[in-house]
DNA sequence: CTGTTAGCGCCTTCAT
DNA sequence: ATGAAGGCGCTAACAG
């Protein structure tokens, strides 16, 4: 099933069946018409490769997820996919497990594989090589070379302000690396916002040995437990618990992303999302721009939301605090 | 850069350096040798598209990830892409989040795109539209056409096996989707073990209305809950903490697949694991059998393995049981 | 045994 | 307004 076949149909040359179906205009607007019809009955569809041939593009764009044990990655996945099939782009993935040398290779193979361009959220703390086809990079706004991002400073101060506001004035900000820009921004935002209140924050790094005890710190006065991921959120909630201390009773609990157990938890976790999807639409018409050789647009970052679940409350013996219209959003 | 360039520098035809970097033989072997040895040097990659078009085949194979709120999801396009990778193919993506309409029109855009054949873990309770491209399906032995899973019964037969060996008599057995053939295999392959013992395991939906109250169960004499996955594992684990019952103290709780949080929680869960790279590569060599239309090899079932955790210990009141090298193997 | 010719399907001149 | 021709880079089939 190729042009050929239908110029034969009409007694034409494949480069009018071409013409037509490209609507280009160089064919007399009644025969375009029909041949378009019969390409549409026949089922005909170009031929991918012979047109990357002839083009010099594949139509497909790569995406590098360097953390694909990120819990994060279907919704990317899904995100990127979407937006590139808006766009006219198919999909190849790589992941980059490992280190930068795996990144590189990563985005090397996808070079091989002949795409046309890659969508990268690169691996914590690297920096994504310069390479001789046109990138999209999420990651944070301090990344040099980030094309687009979630507001993670923005997401930060939000959840701060939130929990001030339930009359919290002490509390844990729990990351994992301090090696990720998302994670220190996440953190930055929230600190920024609680000592301009002149509230105490207290980072903690899961990195660090040894293990924090949550429990000690809840009965050492802290109210709140902020984590730059619901993951560790969730760590710290089934700690707490199981110290039997209440969830938000004695001591909230908050993180970000809003992960797919983060509604199933009891108490369901408060949590700061990303707009994934709007994330993902940024990278790719960034890309498709920068592969079509036009200007993309300015750096952007998405606002981040805040899901208030169960997991958080007021501060135990802090003046009661109005609350209006802040219902369980699940 | 391409065969050509190369050709005109040892003065022979394009074909006979295509020959020599094939290493088909047609070449002498000295000449062949200075070619490839040239080739390496001048970085030569062949065109993708140019091999693609020639040959009729384009390396790519597709991934449907039809049921994207598994949390699987990342580490099966992991494992496929390694295995793709080995087998010297590319991995196109497509989501099919939606209907079982959604999830065709998935495997014809790959279709489309030029895929050579389709790796699909299906919705649940959806059959496979049979395309007119080599597929392998990774769900469970039950549906017809499955390639390649891991032994779900077996898991949950596993599972039992353990909990009754620590005292439990009284289990429940927590599923979220009747219409889904992996939890209904989990679930049998428990509930077999647990009859053939004499013991009682109760088996509730998750889908059904009202939601199910486990601190309730707990309390009427249930000391097992065994979800089949551990996202409801987890549901189970903190519900129960919520309501001041310890674990596994008053209950012990279980899941399936060993997901991210699974090891980071507190206490942190049993589970049985599957052998995600396993499967995976079964289903790519099979799949790369039918694409070159070998016989592929025939439906395989991958063991399972049982993670113990903290999650679990013997049934309150229950005579002590011997616990011979079962350790954290987190 | 060594090497060349032909053509995969498409699109873009250039000619009619 | 349409057609003929050529070539993108590669390899299967053929010729020497």
């Amino acid at each position: 099933m190729n042009l050929q076949t239908i110029a034969e149909e009409f007694g034409v040359s494949s480069a009018t069946v071409s013409n037509a179906l490209s609507g280009k205009g160089r064919v007399s607007a009644e025969l375009a018409q029909r041949i378009r019809e019969r390409a549409q009955e026949m089922g005909y569809a170009p031929s991918p490769p012979a047109r990357a041939l002839r083009t010099g593009r594949t139509g497909v764009i790569g995406l590098v997820l360097a953390d694909l044990s990120n819990p994060l990655f279907p919704r990317f996945a899904r995100a990127v996919d979407a937006a590139a099939e808006r766009a006219g782009y198919g999909v190849l993935i790589a992941d980059s497990h490992g280190d930068v040398n795996a990144q590189t290779a990563a985005l090397q193979r996808l070079v091989r594989r002949g795409a046309d361009g890659i969508v990268v959220v690169p691996r914590r703390g690297t920096r994504v090589l310069e390479l001789d086809v046109p990138l999209a990079v999420i990651d944070a706004p301090s990344t040099p070379g980030n094309t687009v991002c979630a507001d993670h400073r923005g997401g930060g101060a939000a959840l701060a302000s939130r929990m001030l506001a339930l009359g919290h004035r002490r509390l844990a900000l729990i990351g994992a690396n301090r090696d990720s820009n998302v994670q220190r921004e996440r953190i930055g935002g929230i600190s920024a916002a609680l000592v301009a209140a002149g509230a105490e924050g207290r980072v903690v790094w899961l990195e660090d040995a040894p293990a924090p005890d949550f429990s000690a710190l809840a009965r050492a006065g802290v109210t709140a437990f902020l984590a730059t991921s619901d993951l560790h959120a969730l760590t710290v909630l089934t700690a707490l618990q199981r110290a039997g201390l209440a969830v938000p009773g004695r001591a909230s609990v908050a993180g970000f992303d809003d992960l797919a157990f983060s509604a199933a938890v009891s108490p369901s976790l408060t949590t700061m999302a990303q707009d994934v999807d709007a994330v993902a639409e940024g990278a790719v018409v960034a890309l498709a721009a920068r592969i079509a050789d036009r200007a993309p647009p300015p750096e952007a970052t998405v606002p981040m939301t805040l899901v208030e679940r169960e997991s958080t409350g007021p501060a135990p013996g802090a003046p009661p605090t109005t609350v209006l219209g802040q219902g369980d959003i699940r």
